[in-house]
DNA sequence: CTTGACTCTGTAGTTGGGTCCAGGGTTGAG
DNA sequence: CTCAACCCTGGACCCAACTACAGAGTCAAG
């Protein structure tokens, strides 16, 4: 499989693919007589985990730390675990920290939704000064 | 109010300060007759509301969608409002995401608790095709 | 009058995650 | 045979949001 093709099915760019490979993230695929990349089929697999990961708040550095837990057994499942355990602490208190903003804004937006004449927007008025400084 | 004493009240570097403005985001200070920015103390409040903004997850060119929003009266409300809402919406979607990957994770934290020997890791199984692409 | 703390300017560097390009080689269809 | 469509490499460039730095001016205290 080459690497448009490899691209193309995993949707993402081949210099993508080139990118992960200079980072580590993926090992070096075998070459064709040519010297052309010759991936295997579950390289696509791999490449949606990556991509899957990264949705998931993983960065690349975090998903190459999971890629590197594969020499199999009890042992690596414990350091999977351990990783995985991090990411869920660290994605809870994310999530906290996202729903206050989110009740923030929405108390914002909820200001709006008086009558035209007399609601003041908390928004503006919070930036209201700023004429005073221009 | 000098450079650094508006940084230092507001939690910024003096640096981000000239960033700002270069960016469009603050308009020019008055200067001293050396020379010197010379801000007014209501600026410190701007950039509050700038910082706050940011957590919310406004990005700057956003925040600077909200400052040029500075007619007054319902229609500049109406505008903050959308913008607004849009972050809240954005977040909302954000939250979900994390939350799901929240839940995949501790389905996976969780099936390490079985005895060693016959547990399998779903996270490394997900990522199990990795060596036949090395 | 010197020292140290501040200010100014313009420019360059950082991080993370890519993306693009020049310059060159190979392959397959017409 | 030629042309398009690939592939290779190393390196430059992109974005956001800073942050640092060099080189020069200003100012208050001792």
């Amino acid at each position: 499989m080459r690497t448009s093709e490899l691209a193309g099915q995993a949707g993402v760019n081949t210099e993508t693919l080139r990118y992960y490979e200079r980072r580590g993230l993926l090992t070096q695929p075998p070459r064709t007589p040519d010297g052309y990349r010759d991936y295997p089929p579950t390289a696509v697999e791999l490449l949606r985990f990556i991509k899957r990961a990264q949705e998931l708040g993983f960065t690349l550095g975090e998903v190459e730390e999971l890629l590197h837990l594969d020499t199999g057994g009890p042992d690596s499942c414990d350091a999977a675990r351990a990783l995985a355990e991090h990411r869920r602490a660290d994605l809870e208190r994310r999530i906290r920290d996202l729903q206050r903003m989110h009740d923030s804004l929405a108390d914002l937006v909820a200001t709006c939704d008086l009558p035209r004449a007399d609601r003041n927007c908390a928004l503006l008025d919070a930036i209201g000064h700023r004429q005073e400084t221009s």
